[in-house]
DNA sequence: AACTATTTATAAGA
DNA sequence: TTCTTATAAATAGTT
């Protein structure tokens, strides 16, 4: 502007995967943002409940849900049409039928009932490994209960010499103080919100447990969960 | 615009929820079109993969997904954070300690473990729903292994029925016909398509399955499972 | 990350 | 719901 060359400003662009990769991952974060944005403004507007996941070209995962994401996946996962009288409705709609609409609704239904097999055999999968190692990508929350459980003790085992070495005992009371090196509620102040809105995302996660709240301004609760970012020693911050 | 009086255009509006009923239903519809169109373009441009979904103020349901919104959702809860080493970093990070600092820890510790066996429950739960009355809420994808049988054994009833009417014998062949009465492949050329993106939506549902496509064009595929909007016994379309 | 010319989204009104 | 228009908001290209 200074100068007396100006730019172009912004020129239209192609609707097709760019090319350029610098720009890719430019445009992906301006774009995300802009998308989160839209998300929280429709919560916030219309009281829609939302969940919305992204992964990015790199394998990075962002989040946002109100009031959470699991909340609408469950209830997304959980809605089923109405059933009464389907088959009602359906010999109702098709009385007058052609024997060679019959026999194609037939195949349909065959096709769809080896999908529902293939589906259900899917589904049981993903429960037994959801069993088996738990999502919740948070630090803490990542390990099951056996690691949870080890940890516990590690830590009673290192409390414990650390007492010896210091040559004292300490009360065994319930601490009330949180840790700075290990917490972080991202919304306390210490975080820019150019305005307040009336929702709130119930987190799933202990209040703190999440790392790299996202530093967008006024929106809900963008939970990013990214791989690289989030999850090395340097991560309990 | 012919009219001497000219509207003021958009104006700004407050970021709270709207109070008028019949202005918050047109805003939904818009911006929630607006917000599908977003993600529909993230994909396109950035290859990201992408899960949306929205529960209206009237609790209608809309969701896009790319590749499909089931893939991202099971990409999503099975994600677990890198966990090797993860009590040795722990340890690591924290050996100089306080103990006040490690009491907090044992505490959030113990609070995780408690919400991890509340949340195991609660999946456990899911599944069981899920095994019971399966999710893809299309009209037959909607019904159970019993209902579906139930069906077909109607239809085959059906078909014999109007075979004896009819008086004449029918070969079994497979019918290679599609049913215009009951299918209707959103991909094909009766939907306006301004551009065509070189992304496609794999959906779970076989092709056709699904009602109420929503007419945005150069999106992806929106799939509307919504309440009154699908079902009836005129949804079959 | 900031800037700005443009494109795009959308609030209001019909 | 759909169309138009004025304006607000997002963002592509650049610094």
């Amino acid at each position: 502007m200074s100068s007396g060359k100006k730019g172009q400003g912004r020129q239209k662009i192609e609707m097709k995967k760019m090319s350029n990769e610098s720009n890719l991952q430019v445009t992906f974060s301006k774009r995300r943002s802009g998308l989160f944005k839209k998300a929280s403004e429709l919560c916030t507007l219309c009281g829609a409940y939302i969940a919305l996941i992204v992964f990015s070209p790199s394998d990075k995962v962002f989040s946002f849900g109100h009031p959470d994401v699991y909340t609408v996946i469950d209830r997304y996962l959980s809605q089923v049409p109405p059933q009464n009288n389907r088959i009602l409705q359906f010999i109702e709609a098709h009385r007058g039928a052609e024997l060679r609409e019959l026999n194609a609704m037939l195949t349909q239904i065959n096709d769809a009932l080896g999908i529902k097999k293939k589906r259900k055999n899917e589904l049981s999968d993903l429960c037994k490994k959801n069993e088996a190692q738990f999502w919740w990508a948070c630090p803490i929350e990542g390990m099951n209960k056996v690691q949870l459980q080890s940890l516990k003790d590690a830590l009673l085992d290192l409390k414990k010499r650390i007492e010896e070495h210091v040559g004292m005992v300490v009360s065994q009371g319930t601490p009330t103080q949180t840790l700075p090196l290990f917490v972080d509620n991202g919304s306390s102040s210490n975080m820019p919100m150019e305005h307040q809105p009336n929702h709130q995302q119930a987190s799933i996660f202990p209040a703190g447990f999440c790392q790299n709240p996202m530093l967008q301004p006024h929106l809900f609760g963008f939970n990013n969960m990214g791989g690289d970012g989030g999850h090395g020693p340097s991560g309990f911050y």
